[in-house]
DNA sequence: GCATAATATGAAACCGCTTTCATGTCAAGG
DNA sequence: CCTTGACATGAAAGCGGTTTCATATTATGC
């Protein structure tokens, strides 16, 4: 391996000392022009690149951006880590990625990461609450941004979307298609976007006059299994009290709720309608195709980075543990959502449609 | 922010040296049992992890294995890196994402990375050919272990899978269910792969004692508009040409095959079987399902992760630079497919597959 | 023309750990 | 009882940067 070029070769080459070299570095201000040419100059003839190591050490903050991550294989994931890749990529800083891959506790995992003391900061994307550990942290000053989910009150700066909305466009897009009764399977409960998710519905319910019936209310895991169970459900149900259409809380259950029901001879959209939440790659290509609300992953990725850039270099990092006085909420970068509509939803068979017109005006 | 406890904090507390520490940490043979004891039970008191940071600045080595991935959103990527990261998390290792999102020259990548300082070893998501960069470090020493495609002969330690047999197997399971007239849509010629999936290809129609068609072999680029292309120009063939199935080098590209067969009216698999290349997570739900051959993109991950670590660790790390005696070829795992048969290729149709063994005999 | 401030640079300490080299201790060997 | 090692440990020198503090240089004001 060829030896490294280091910032004393540079200092030397360009005559200066290594203090001097740091500075053009670091773009201080205090150089004289003339001397930060004749030093980058000879950087860059060196192909000199600061080791991050070093500097980290030094400097006791670091250029690597810690990111936590579910399992890849949860498929809102890559389309977020793409958008985090992309605007680090613009940085010059790295990412270190910490997956949750096995079922280790996340404390155990936070407190590795840190200890480690590779990385200053950390984006956490977690649907699912948060640990106590790590707003313990935040609060004593650690940057980090959170991607997705949010506890009651916003506790960490996030980025997300407004899940009560969202939700609540989804269930309206449904009424205004003319279903009335309208089912949904919520996510467990301890997510909070599950929670607003189901408060959009019956809002939107609500606004629309429509009576809510807690029957029509499931329970799900926001995996596979529990669409499909709860297609089941549906499917032993008196045909009078059988729902029109279901909202479903995330696009994974939808898939599942889509093969059930296609398993079960019920027919999607004809026989009831559905619109899932989350649009990830796959909902484009079931059969029938779904109509869900889209989650801007990629952007949140970027959103996320740059926010925790931004609280890195900005000034007010220094949120003093239990410190009272001027406190602010922490910042949440609430992104839009958009309603896609395919196949599952019917409104795209128009005939359908303008039966379902009719009825509604007959309210 | 707390203070890091640090080895030296370490050392005070357990009344020895740092350096005594040090070797505790990393289990150097001579230490005392019983001040190993005392010291180790310090650091557990204390929560102390040592800084990966300074250890690899100290040590010249580091800890962290830099992973140089294509976009995320490439589907083969997400399973390979879950592999990566599991195996990984057993380790005392960390992974430093490099992902070549952007259009950046590779070598400019690669570049920075090594600079950078932070890792020491490299772990190439690659399909597609090496840069002469990459090569070079390698052949300085630079522990690197390539995940998926390998030049002619194999140039660096890789682990992937036998695209030959396997586009034999595939190939030749078009053949068993009775067509004769098998086309084949094959990737970039640059890709390695795409020149193995070929051969196998031709061999089986050898093996098999078929007549090989240039008409019949369709040029793409591995992404779903080419296969679309493919699909058309299939389309405008003669009746009497056409072939009866289809070999698509990957997934991708048979994902834009079927959609527009599906546009042209083309039925799969009655008017044409198709079989595919990698089995990524759309595949098994598409319309048809895809029949594919599937690579174990996650067992790829977790092999190359023990491949590097293995080199990193083991005895031959050294070789030195135009070094020319006691060559030996890099290693090569090369793991098992497996042909997953689905809707696509007809063989799940059992009548419609004896009716074409009639109009087989008919030729 | 000289005091004073602003600007540019260098010397050296330091970040947390590894490693070399020196030192100290103790058991075996003569 | 005194070597001779083997083993255990400590002191100190880095690793490649950053940062503080001091110093040298130049610009500014009166």
């Amino acid at each position: 391996m060829k030896p490294k070029v280091t910032i004393e070769d540079i200092a030397r080459l360009a005559g200066v000392s290594k203090a001097t070299v740091s500075r053009v570095l670091n773009e201080r201000s205090n150089v004289k022009a003339e001397t930060r040419e004749r030093v980058l100059r000879i950087m860059q003839e060196q192909g000199f690149v600061p080791s991050l190591a070093a500097a980290g050490l030094a400097g006791g903050r670091s250029r690597l951006v810690g990111v936590l991550t579910p399992p890849f294989t949860q498929p809102t994931v890559p389309e977020i880590l793409r958008g985090v890749a992309e605007a680090i990529e613009h940085t010059d800083y790295e990412i270190v990625l910490y997956s949750t891959n096995a079922g280790q506790s996340p404390t155990t995992i936070v407190n590795r990461i840190l200890a480690l003391g590779l990385t200053s900061c950390l984006l956490v994307i977690q649907p699912g609450p948060l640990t106590p550990r790590l707003l313990q942290l935040a609060s004593q000053g650690l940057p980090v941004v959170v991607i997705d989910d949010q506890g009651p009150p916003p506790e960490l700066p996030s980025v997300g979307i407004d899940n009560r909305v969202s939700a609540y466009q989804a269930t309206m897009h449904l009424i205004r298609l003319g279903y009335r009764r309208i089912a949904h399977l919520q996510g467990p409960a301890e997510f909070r976007c599950a929670q607003e998710r189901y408060q959009g519905y019956r809002q939107a319910l609500d606004d629309a006059g429509l009576p809510f019936d807690p029957a029509l209310v499931f329970n799900g895991t926001f995996e596979t299994a529990s669409g499909r169970a709860c297609a089941v459900a549906l499917a032993t149900l008196p045909l009078t009290e059988r729902p029109e259409a279901i909202f479903i809380a995330n696009d994974q259950m939808a898939f599942g709720f889509l093969s059930a029901a296609e398993a079960l001879g019920l027919r999607i959209p004809q026989d009831l309608a559905v619109v899932g939440f989350d649009d990830i790659p796959l909902s484009a290509h079931v059969r029938p195709t779904l109509t869900t609300i889209k989650q801007p992953f990629y952007e949140m990725g970027r959103n996320a980075v740059e926010l925790l850039l931004s609280l890195l270099h900005g000034p007010a990092t220094q949120p003093v543990a239990g410190a009272e006085g001027g406190y602010q909420p922490p910042i949440r970068i609430q992104l839009p959502t958009r309603l896609v509509i395919r196949e599952s939803c019917g409104a795209l068979t128009l005939h359908r449609r303008q039966e379902q017109e009719h009825s509604l005006s007959d309210e």
